[in-house]
DNA sequence: ATGACTACGCCACGTAGA
């Protein structure tokens, strides 16, 4: 089963790069980040007709979340536990049924942080917190799970072109990289650093100043598996090539492809 | 480099992104 996660970086304006995405990557499940529209204007029937089930945590403006799949999606969640007055859409999740194995799914936004240090730095690693606890109980089940989404987050000075760059940034300061490490350390494979460990892989390259002629990029959307998962990984990859297209988002899809079948 | 570019919405220019 092939399960990618794509910042469309707003539906309205990448409705055909999407739809485009999804005829020739035919991933199984999608999960988007940075739908910006609210449920009701989310363009639903383009997608079902593809044979996806549509899942939304819509937002009017900003953030929102969804996953696409092909597959029956069961016990569908919104929103990230541990914080009642949090109203932003930044997190989904579902169980995935595939034809021999389930498969837990969180789509996830994690916010951007900047600036830092001040109170959307404090958001940002308080909601890292809930994530982590998150992240905590699906290892305690013992089942396969994935962790997938723009996680706003440099984990290592190699994620990026120039590291030094961001030294002072929400993406890649040590408490953000603290933060992320805990939560791999519980237990989590980050699934294509484990099978590419070769420089110079990204996934977000900035629209300005040609960033993506000169591969100034950053890897900030990740797929983090539970043991189970892990052990189910068959391969990995990004579709950087959509970054060229006209109208692109200044993110690209990753993608793990997972033994479910048998 | 205080720059650049893109999406969004009270459709004009401020907010947010990363």
């Amino acid at each position: 089963m092939k399960i990618a996660t794509f910042n469309i970086n707003g539906i309205k304006a990448r409705l055909g790069a999407l739809l485009e995405w999804l005829d020739e990557a035919r991933p199984d499940v999608a999960l988007l980040q940075e739908i910006k529209s609210v449920d009701a204007a989310f363009p639903r029937q383009d997608i079902e007709d593809r044979g996806y089930e549509v899942a939304l945590h819509g937002q009017k403006s900003f953030n929102g979340v969804a996953i696409l799949s092909r597959f029956p999606l069961e016990d569908i969640q919104r929103g990230l536990p541990g914080d009642d007055g949090d109203d932003h859409a930044r997190w989904i999740e579902a169980t995935v049924v595939g034809k021999a194995r389930a498969l837990r799914l969180c789509g996830l936004y994690l916010p951007n942080g900047n600036p830092a240090p001040g109170p959307k730095f404090d958001y940002k690693l308080a909601w890292m917190e809930r994530l982590r606890v998150r992240a905590q109980e699906l290892l305690a089940a013992e089942q396969p799970a994935l962790l997938g989404g723009d996680f706003n987050v440099i984990p290592q000075d190699e994620d990026a072109a120039r590291p030094d760059a961001w030294r002072k940034d929400a993406l890649a300061r040590p408490e953000s990289r603290a933060a992320f490490r805990r939560i791999v350390n519980l237990g989590y494979t980050d699934a294509f650093r484990a099978r590419h460990p070769e420089p110079g892989q990204y996934t977000f390259w900035d629209y300005q100043a040609g960033a993506r002629r000169r591969n100034d990029g950053i890897r900030i959307d990740h797929m983090l598996l539970t043991p189970q998962a892990a052990d189910l990984l068959r391969d990995t990859g990004i579709d950087a090539h959509l970054r060229d297209r006209e109208k692109p988002s200044d993110h690209v899809p990753l993608w793990v492809d997972l033994d479910l079948d048998g």
